[in-house]
RNA sequence: GCGAAAGUGGCGGAAUUGGCAGACGCGCUAGACUUAGGAUCUAGUGGGAAACCCCGUGAGGGUUCGAGUCCCUCCUUUCGCACCA
């Protein structure tokens, strides 16, 4: 093999070597360069490893670093670890294994691969979330936020997972299911540290507008969130005993309140039992039963309305009139107030009721195909509605609201489906929650000075199962002095969710060893975010959570913005056929992970990298295929050959259709970077190299450094060497981005289609920016056209300049 | 059910503002070089036809000199949401 063969094995261990041994990828804080903060989601360090799938979400970030860094930025492109979680501490109950060795031994096994992939990431800002000194900030926020009222404890039916056997949030049920492992969720009464994230509803929400985020994923966000405007009203429900109950009840629709024929209240209201009539109450305790014995799952599947009569009624305050109050599952005591007036004529849910249970449906907005058949859910003019009759629905709304606040009987809220968020788990592997319970002073927050609460050692890691984590078996790590009046205290032994860490990581990267402060102020100098790249799958849960933390410490000046992540890019996943026999995400468990280990071995890193943007467009799943990497390895030898044929030999004065090659490049490769199209970049990319080894002559030397500097951020090892090779010095990093000149990027002939009557006929070679004179002259002398054209008269001719020319004949 | 995105060769995918559909790659075919080819190079490769040509971007309509691109109806797939009053 002769030294001028492109041998990636070879070239690629001693870049990375220089990279590393110079510090190239450290970020100092006193570059004058303008910075810029591009993060790559941090991962869990799992046992199995990385597969191509993962690759491709470190690769284009990678790129656009480098390109960044190439354009002059002062480039902070981090990594570090989201180490807490179910699967070490897992390994850990299973092996016996301390998940404090596990997760190092993953992280060992990542960062070896994650330096296979040449990225250019900053190590010396590493950081871990189970790492003391990292998670001590963890407590200190949630210390900040328990001083603001922010933390609270409460009593409450949690989704809990009979498999993790911890309490988790709604954000981690997926369709009924814990997100983790998959097992269906049952309910439990426990007391359970919250966060009121709700108080930063409107924020979260308002704060979207203004991001460069993906649509679909603030949509998300938004629906997730969930505002809706309307009021809340109270009824006067009259209990068996006679006595009078105030029934709150919220709806986005006052406007049809004279149209409520009955009300509903969720089994889980607290008035069922005082209001339910003694005739009615064995069948109303059965139907509660029956409900709470349901899971989620299936409560929300079931197709059909059920409920039941309570004996009891209420008055609606606009009218005076009794209407029956009944309780049914498909209102949930979890939004709103637990009740509702049922307006059958003009929501759905409530018509299909009505209908099953004949309740009345009555019309009180006014519709061309009224209420028979199906609700109106509609605007509409106000019938049937008292003095508010003939009024807009719209109107409506704000005069029913008003003339209700006037008698104190309601007043216009705001609901929101975002819950506050449940941050307590029963489990070993996690954030101390930095409080000790004291019997006279309550849950006291522990001093700052103490923290980090460290995760003490135990001899079991099992979930206790009972509702408490196994820390509380460690007698003298529980029982401490109150920090407040010195008596005997209890440290709280839940400890926090995996998002508490990763929930605000990227600020630490910033300023990660500060022992005084989460961020110094010269830290401060790095952020916001400027890029996000990760998958979807965290559009809500990670990113809203990432939106609040940012969002509060903002409040407590901690940092001097709102938003984290200004723009944000989702890529798409890797499938591949596994035992299924179906493409489906790349995973261990589905049997269809492909290893890149070899293919680094047989093709090198930098056609990994090459393939892995020109599988597809990056924002879309790709199907891999095993033999697409070929073609870009075919490329790469190409390309290197290219440049050794030549290397020396260069041409003083390249030719006009060398320049235009070389501009081009700089031109397509550029533009198509900013919009992230990499598959077509790596196109363009072979398309040069076709059209300048065809030509067959030496090109000049900017024309090849111009190549190597565009592909560096791609194929940056290949670009490094092949720099030192054709005799300058190291790193081609310091070298500025090309720009393109316009004067170029044109040819001197163009080739036009011609068409008759829409159809293409023919193809003339003129000069570029030719007129339409001469167009059609050149167009009616070729012969493959004026067969066309012959003794019909040309009735329009349409001339889109050095494109088309269409000529319409009759 | 609601919402969003997407349907282009055997496959992955290209196509400024409507302007030569299928760039680039995989695969395939033929040839060259080879002891060999699963290396490399050259040529070809949407379908039909000997050819002139005809037909082709999920289906059907429409606008236009001209539609993958714009409008309407429908079908399929994927993803989100799913009793949130």
């Amino acid at each position: 093999m002769s030294d001028d063969s492109y041998n990636p094995g070879q070239i690629e261990p001693k870049w990375r070597e220089y990279w590393i041994s110079n510090h190239l990828h450290e970020a100092r804080n006193d570059d004058p360069r303008p910075k810029y903060y591009c993060l790559d989601m941090f991962p869990y360090p799992s046992g199995s490893g990385l597969h191509v799938g993962h690759w491709r979400s470190y690769v284009l970030p990678d790129c656009w670093s480098r390109y960044k860094w190439l354009q002059g930025f002062n480039v902070l492109h981090p990594m570090g670890w989201d180490a807490f979680g179910s699967p070490a501490e897992n390994d850990a109950i299973q092996k016996g294994i301390h998940p404090k060795v596990g997760t190092q031994r993953n992280v060992e096994n990542f960062k070896r691969q994650l330096h296979e992939i040449g990225a250019m990431y900053d190590w010396s800002r590493e950081v871990n979330t189970t790492d003391p000194d990292y998670y001590k900030w963890t407590q200190w926020i949630f210390l900040r936020m328990f001083k603001a009222g922010l933390a609270y404890k409460t009593l409450m039916p949690v989704n809990w997972c009979p498999s993790c056997k911890t309490g988790i949030a709604n954000e981690d049920v997926v369709n009924g299911r814990c997100e983790r492992c998959g097992t269906e969720v049952t309910k439990k009464e426990l007391h359970q540290w919250m966060l009121r994230i709700t108080t930063y509803a409107d924020r979260l929400l308002a704060g979207l507008e203004e991001l460069d985020w993906p649509e679909k994923v603030k949509t998300m966000q938004s629906n997730w969130i969930g505002r809706s405007e309307g009021a809340e009203v109270t009824f006067t429900a009259i209990a068996a005993n006679g006595s009078h109950h105030l029934l709150k009840i919220f709806t986005t629709r006052p406007d049809t309140l004279f149209g409520a024929t009955y009300m509903v209240m969720a089994p889980e209201h607290p008035l069922v039992t005082e209001l339910t009539l003694p005739a009615h109450a064995a069948g109303v305790q059965a139907y509660v039963e029956k409900v709470k014995s349901e899971r989620d799952i299936d409560r929300a599947a079931k197709t059909e309305k059920t409920g039941v009569f309570t004996g009891a009624y209420a008055i609606n305050p606009v009218n005076g009139e009794k209407i029956p109050i009944w309780i049914a599952d498909y209102v949930l005591m979890s939004y709103g107030t637990g009740a509702i007036m049922a307006v059958p004529g003009h929501d759905e849910r409530d018509y299909e009721f009505a209908k099953k249970f004949r309740l009345e449906i009555r019309e009180v907005i006014s519709s061309e195909r009224g209420v028979a058949q199906e609700s109106y859910v509609g605007d509409g003019t106000m019938i049937n509605s008292g003095q508010f009759t003939g009024t807009p629905s719209e109107e409506g709304k704000k005069a029913i609201v008003r003339w209700l606040a006037g008698r104190g009987l309601g007043r216009a809220t705001v609901n929101y489906k975002l819950r506050d968020w449940v941050f307590s788990r029963q489990r070993y592997w996690g954030e101390p929650i930095p409080i000790v319970h004291c019997e006279k002073c309550g849950a006291v927050a522990v001093d700052e000075k103490d923290l980090p609460i460290r995760l003490p050692d135990v001899e079991r890691y099992q979930p206790t199962g009972t509702g408490e984590s196994p820390l509380a078996a460690i007698q003298d790590w529980v029982n401490v002095p109150c920090p407040k009046c010195g008596g005997p205290g209890k440290r709280e032994t839940d400890t926090m969710p995996q998002w508490a860490g990763s929930s605000w990581y990227f600020l630490r990267y910033a300023s990660p060893r500060a022992k005084d402060a989460l961020i110094t102020e010269q830290g401060k100098e790095w952020l916001p975010v400027d890029l996000y790249v990760g998958g979807v799958e965290h559009a809500i849960l990670h990113l809203l959570y990432a939106r609040f933390f940012t969002m509060f410490l903002h409040d407590i000046d901690v940092v001097d913005f709102e938003e984290p992540f200004l723009r944000l890019f989702n890529q798409g996943m890797i499938t591949y056929v596994g035992k299924s026999g179906k493409a489906e995400k790349m995973s261990k468990s589905k049997g269809n992970v492909v290893n890149p280990d070899e293919l680094v071995r047989d093709f090198g890193c930098d056609s990994l990298r090459m393939y892995e943007l020109f599988v597809g467009p990056p924002e879309l799943d790709a199907l891999w295929n095993d033999n697409g990497i070929q073609g870009v390895h075919r490329f790469l030898k190409k390309a290197w050959h290219w440049v050794s044929m030549y290397n020396g030999q260069w041409k003083a004065s390249p030719s006009r259709e060398m320049l235009t090659q070389r501009h081009l490049l700089v031109k397509n490769v550029t533009e198509r970077l900013d919009t992230f199209r990499m598959n077509t970049i790596v196109s363009s990319f072979m398309e040069f190299i076709g059209e300048v080894t065809s030509m067959k002559q030496a090109p000049d030397k900017e024309t090849v450094e111009t190549f190597l500097i565009l592909i560096a951020p791609f194929a940056p090892h290949f670009a490094e060497e092949l720099w030192q090779r054709t005799g300058r010095p190291p790193s081609i990093f310091f070298q500025r981005w090309p720009v393109w000149d316009e004067a170029y990027t044109t040819f001197d002939t163009v080739t036009v289609a011609v068409q008759i009557n829409g159809k293409l006929r023919g193809t003339i070679e003129v000069r570029a920016e030719a007129p339409e004179e001469s167009v059609l002259e050149a167009a009616t002398k070729d012969p493959a056209i004026t067969r066309f054209l012959d003794g019909r008269q040309i009735r329009k001719k349409v001339y889109v300049k050095n494109r088309i020319l269409n000529l319409v004949v009759g």
